[in-house]
DNA sequence: CCCGCTTCTGCAACCGCTTTCATGGTTCTC
DNA sequence: GAGAACCATGAAAGCGGTTGCAGAAGCGGG
């Protein structure tokens, strides 16, 4: 179907080595030769064949760049940073998603492996550590996100929820709630539980011991039973910390159906700041998590880690911050629920 | 680094040819024999080669999907159901995006015929038909979303935004309206024009000429400036078709932010349903377009056309449907800057 | 004029896997 | 019991590039 590269030469009249080494630039050539080898190249509207270069050099040009679940906007931005970054080097990326199921996993692994990338990027909370040994013993550089202390060939990034989840308690703090509520996510993910604690530690801190900590899942309409089982304790919080942005949107939207007021009765704090949470209405105050730079960081770090094979990786932070917006107001002095009881009296 | 195919062979006592017929299960090979190749296959921990063996057999496992931008949400589902269904007959898909860049879209369609992709899903506007021409003339297969009739090796997945569009004016006209305003996407992306093409017709003929039509960007912010534009029009329109909803997602919050309410003052109308629509608050009345299922038929479609290389490909049709949510609602006697009028006298 | 050093290009051996064709050994069949 | 028909496997020639090594020209210096 399409050329190659000894048809080139024969045509050019040059030997195969000379249209490698034009086409690369790995070796001076003759300006006259290059000319006529582009001229042919040109003609025959010849495409190298990467599958090819790839088996002769021993090296892929790919990165692997692993996510949950396509749908779920916060990885969005991660890809595009990630992609972003492999494409302004020259290398493309492989993506793949295991929908939160175990056995993908495997075959992920297997693919990412066989392709041969040169290094991947886990983004997901599904994949545990015991995955990526056989990634790293395959000479794949690992870079992931919240899971552990780097190691030969595996990097780490951490996202350090804390300090966003501080500013954000002090924030409400301001505001004049003490009583609070989280709605986490699901209890088999780590980000949820790396998150959920923090917002657990922190409130502690403060003395406004959550309750109640609710886990539901990343699905939309799963706030809305976690909702009415809040709205259902006999006291009922002042404010809801939730997990990630569709969680607390989701909430939102419960919460308004039930006849709760947002921020007027309760109010609300996301975690991820995703493009939705700004025409969220009222616009979410939630706690950025800068993604798209998390894509490119991950990046960046696999670049480096390959470098350095012999040594372990590097540790890398990423600070996270309050995003004021109108879902948070100053608490009212009396909960709607009191308010609900006298109007019914 | 990993063990290669000779290595297993020798460590199993057999010839790479057994071991290649052993892993493929091209060819029948005697039980005893099989076990002791997987055998060695385990213990090596052995992975095979994908780009030797795409040279080898002169094909890849490969699709492209190309599109315009990962960050837009009406494009997450079509990757979904396009990966899906790649995955499930054991094919990888490589993603690229344009950017909205026509020098983009160069480097993906060599980055597509290099790397040998059987066939590629171009669901972005971005990409003329004269850059498919390339991708046929290699030998691959392609399919397009509004584009044209098919051809050698293509086929067209047209949406029928008519269908969909007819409901949602239907709806709006039992609802009292007669004065609507379009904010179409921008007048360089072709499936922009298409709906707002359809919206204006289809308002047409309802004697409804809309007015405003404006165009404006898909990023979240640009529907602001229209937004102020219709509102300064001396008789305000009491209805506004989006052509998208991110459009009217970003509409809704000026309109609110402009006080005025939504769907008392003025009702508005999506198109797309994006899982966002849902969540939006009012919760968006929008015309759903089957995205994941969009993704799924672009993979049939391209292995069909794989299939039948001399004939050309098929025409397939994917019908739109109105979703009633609250952004619509019967139309007030005045309209809301009547009403400001008054109250400002 | 010869030698040695550049400079430019070609030869040929791989990279790891697939696949055609051939082979030796069995089992039928008449 | 000999030839035919199978069967399970091996040998080897690619697939389309890359690259170490070698060789042919060209050139300047002694």
């Amino acid at each position: 179907m399409s050329h190659t590269m000894r048809e080139v030469a024969k045509q050019a009249g040059v030997s195969p080595a000379t249209v490698s080494r034009v086409l690369n630039k790995t070796q001076y050539i003759s300006p006259e030769t290059e000319q006529r080898v582009l001229e042919v190249v040109r003609q025959l509207n010849y495409y190298k064949n990467v599958h090819a270069r790839r088996l002769a050099t021993g090296q892929s040009d790919l990165f692997g760049l692993v996510i949950s679940e396509i749908a779920n906007p916060y990885f969005p931005e991660i890809i595009r940073g990630f992609q972003a970054s492999a494409w302004d080097r020259g290398f493309d990326v492989l993506l793949f998603n295991t929908e939160y199921q175990q056995v993908r996993t495997e075959s992920v692994i297997r693919k990412l492996i066989e392709s041969d990338v040169r290094g991947v990027a886990i983004m997901t909370s599904s994949l545990d550590k015991r995955a990526t040994a056989e990634l790293t013993a395959a000479g794949v550089g690992v870079v992931f996100c919240n899971l552990g202390p780097p190691e030969r060939l595996i990097s780490n990034i951490s996202i350090d929820y804390q300090s966003g989840i501080s500013q954000a308690i002090e924030h409400v703090v301001k505001l004049g709630h003490r009583r609070a509520a989280v709605m986490a996510g699901p209890g088999n993910n780590r980000t949820a539980i790396t998150i959920k604690q923090a917002l657990v530690t922190g409130l502690n801190e403060r003395k406004m011991n959550p309750f109640p900590v609710i886990e539901c899942n990343y699905r939309v309409d799963s706030g809305a039973s976690a909702v009415r089982a809040i709205l259902a304790q006999p006291e009922i919080p002042t404010v809801i910390f939730c997990g990630s942005d569709l969680i607390a949107m989701g909430a939102m939207k419960t919460l308004e159906e039930e006849g709760v007021q947002v921020p007027e009765d309760v109010s609300v704090v996301g975690i991820d700041d995703i493009s939705f949470a700004f025409l969220a209405r009222p616009p979410l105050t939630t706690i950025s998590v800068p993604r798209e730079h998390l894509g490119v960081i991950a990046f960046e770090a696999l670049e480096k880690v390959l470098k350095l094979k012999q040594r372990k990786g590097t540790d890398y932070y990423l600070g996270t911050e309050l995003v004021v917006r109108k879902s948070t107001a100053a608490v009212r002095r009396r909960s709607p629920r009191i308010i609900a009881r006298n109007a019914s009296k």
